[in-house]
DNA sequence: GTATCTGCAAACCCTTTGCAATAAG
DNA sequence: CTTATTGCAAAGGGTTTGCAGATAC
């Protein structure tokens, strides 16, 4: 957790910005778990603990870490963004359930490969990718197998 | 695209709803074309050809073409949704320039070899992906090089 | 005829931004 | 001291919704 704290202060200060108790404050609980959120997440966990920090703040950082590449952005189908930290598991691979919409996060290295075939192929260079698996879980498979007889 | 068409009249009248010519004019024309769009862009295109079509209607409608399976929603990092439709591609890879936003479609089969291993170790029953590759395409990253030199 | 659909404009909600006060370096 | 950052509240911008008139069936 010291190590990603010490990678943002770095950018921001080789940025010429100022590293604030504020974005400390913010950085800290991003990393203090390992689960998605949302902004409304983020700012209800630091109030809780009796953190003031402004929604405004929360947005304006959140893209400094992004930059950082220490977080990035994860789209859910409900209107607004999610993130994610990038700490541990820099590839990003989520199976939905469409109906519950449970995410079970799962890793696959045939991507990999996958990955040099594209950079072979179209002369990219990868930075990251997202894959996301749609489906319905057992359980809400069982579900609607019930209720349709 | 007939075939969309009848596809979409079925699923409308299935749920006792009724098929319009504002909905019939909106599946038309995204199927006219092969391309990415998003609701300001469709109007547009409508309103191009005379057809008035209001944009609340096309909010309207988009959500059944989903649930009809016809269409997909695709995010961008632009801050508003794009769609796309499914006809002839049910698989959504896309390789992205993070600097000229540049998309290139592509397909790989090792994908269909992952799904069933999803399948397999998480019985998920599964209806779609969306695999979106980010980086820097030859140009963009030639130009970024003459930069910082 | 009845229930659904349309267009309009207002409401919504997440996100961004202008500004004056505050604080980092 | 200088310049960036903060919090607030207002503005933005895409999307949704209430309503009255129109229309599918």
């Amino acid at each position: 957790m010291v190590d990603e704290i010490e990678v943002f202060r770095r950018f921001i200060r080789r940025r010429g910005m100022r590293y604030t108790p504020e974005r400390e404050t913010i950085i800290l609980e991003i990393f203090s778990r390992h689960d998605h959120f949302d902004v409304d997440e983020l700012y209800l966990r630091l109030h809780r603990q009796g953190v003031r920090v402004s929604k405004a703040s929360i947005y304006r950082t959140l893209p400094l870490l992004i930059e950082a590449g220490l977080i990035t952005e994860v789209f859910f189908e409900d209107g607004h963004m999610h993130y994610e930290h990038t700490f541990g598991h820099e590839q990003h691979c989520h199976l939905r359930c469409t109906e519950c919409r449970r995410v079970i996060e799962f890793f696959d290295a045939s991507l990999e490969k996958l990955e040099d075939r594209l950079v072979r192929d179209y002369d990219f260079q990868i930075s990251g990718y997202s894959l996301e698996v749609f489906g319905l879980c057992p359980q809400c498979r069982e579900q609607r197998r019930a209720a349709t007889e």
